[in-house]
DNA sequence: GTGTCAATTGACACAGTGTCAAGTTGATAG
DNA sequence: CTATCAACTTGACACTGTGTCAATTGACAC
């Protein structure tokens, strides 16, 4: 959290531009902030904000982009990196993203309704998603060079899939709809990652063994 | 009820412009047609259509109800009540629904960005999702009827992770985004929705069993 | 003809983004 | 002390798109 204040002196007028926005999303999640809000909030002009940011979707992803700076967000999801085996690796990961989309959710919601009509936003998006997709990525061939994995999977689809189950959507359906309490969802999403690609029996697995033609 | 459009001839205006919109939404997924080309593809002048629907949003929903309506949806749907076991049940139902989900999606696709502003559009995809849900929940009892699932599993939560897993969203995802082709996304999906469901020893069954206290 | 109903036409209010031009302020340099 | 420069403010305006209103047209019924 931390919304500043404690670094009294003199913010920069850009972060203070930034740090407002961030507040007035966490605040309320269900209507964007127009920009006479924004300017309200950070105590500045409304032209002030042009003079930082050429746009509302430029100064949204900028907000994001704070944001995931703030919370060190390589940091915390690059440590699934030192797990040794695939499967804690896999671990490792989900549940790291896992406890950090709630605290990024009320910025990144902003940018995918953004994202649904300005193409900029949606760049931003999948930059970001395929961050995370190399996450899954990584703990997908960590499981396969384990042999934790049948020959001949499609680890681009098993990859795929994961991004697709943990999004953000899910999470939000989940949660915010259904009102799972997140130690509930964290522990359905770990099973399901794993159901996703361990065991050699495994229905889901079996879907997506390569269709290419059989080797010789 | 009744549309009409058998009449060759002449159709009814408000027909003609839900015809109109439907197509627009078709032809170009990515922006919401304004009111004016809606208007001009339905050859109607652009107050005309406030003399049928009250407001952008309800012509949409509107839109999305005539094609629920033209593709038979409650009978599509309804389909998977005559099946023997629970687990054909689901099997059915998941069937359906996932080929049922690319013809909608266009127009769905619409009321989705719409709900992210309007809280009517919100209660028109809220009332359209809780059909599924039934949809997914009648599976889940029968397959509990059936003893196929193991006691003190909490059916509420299996049916909204039935529903968030094979959510529009995901689809959307898989198949739009990663380009999965949807006899793909079929099998995977039938595959996951057994794996979250059947088996004893199934993980992602574990983790929704009742958390209540122990029984005695 | 007269009434009526659906649709058209053109105007307007309103919200919100983005732009522009002309100030104001405050710090810094000479 | 003054000139200057950058950051910010003020107020105006263009533009887009929704929704509203009033006056008008045209067809059809009686």
């Amino acid at each position: 959290m931390a919304i500043d204040t404690m670094s009294s002196e003199k913010i920069d007028t850009r972060t203070r531009i930034l740090k407002a926005t961030w507040s007035l999303l966490e605040d309320n999640v269900a209507k964007l902030p127009r920009m006479s809000d924004i300017a309200k909030a950070a105590g500045v002009s409304r032209q002030a904000l042009y003079l930082h940011f050429p746009s509302r979707t430029e100064l949204l992803i900028e907000t994001t982009r704070y944001q995931d700076q703030t919370y060190n967000v390589d940091e915390r999801l690059a440590e699934s990196r030192s797990a040794p085996t695939g499967r804690a690796r896999l671990d490792a990961f989900v549940t790291a993203w896992c406890n950090y989309v709630p605290q990024i959710w009320n910025v990144g919601r902003a940018l995918l309704v953004l994202a649904e009509t300005e193409p900029e936003a949606a760049d931003a998006i999948n930059q970001r998603m395929s961050d995370i997709a190399e996450g899954f990525e990584a703990a997908v061939l960590a499981l396969a060079r384990d042999g934790d994995l049948p020959s001949g999977v499609d680890t681009k689809r098993m990859t795929e899939l994961l991004c697709a189950l943990l999004s953000f959507r899910t999470w939000e359906m989940l949660t915010q709809q259904y009102n799972w309490p997140h130690d509930q969802y964290l522990k359905t999403m770990q099973a399901l990652a794993r159901a996703a690609t361990l065991g050699g029996t495994n229905e889901i697995v079996e879907t997506l063994l390569d269709s290419g033609p059989p080797p010789p």
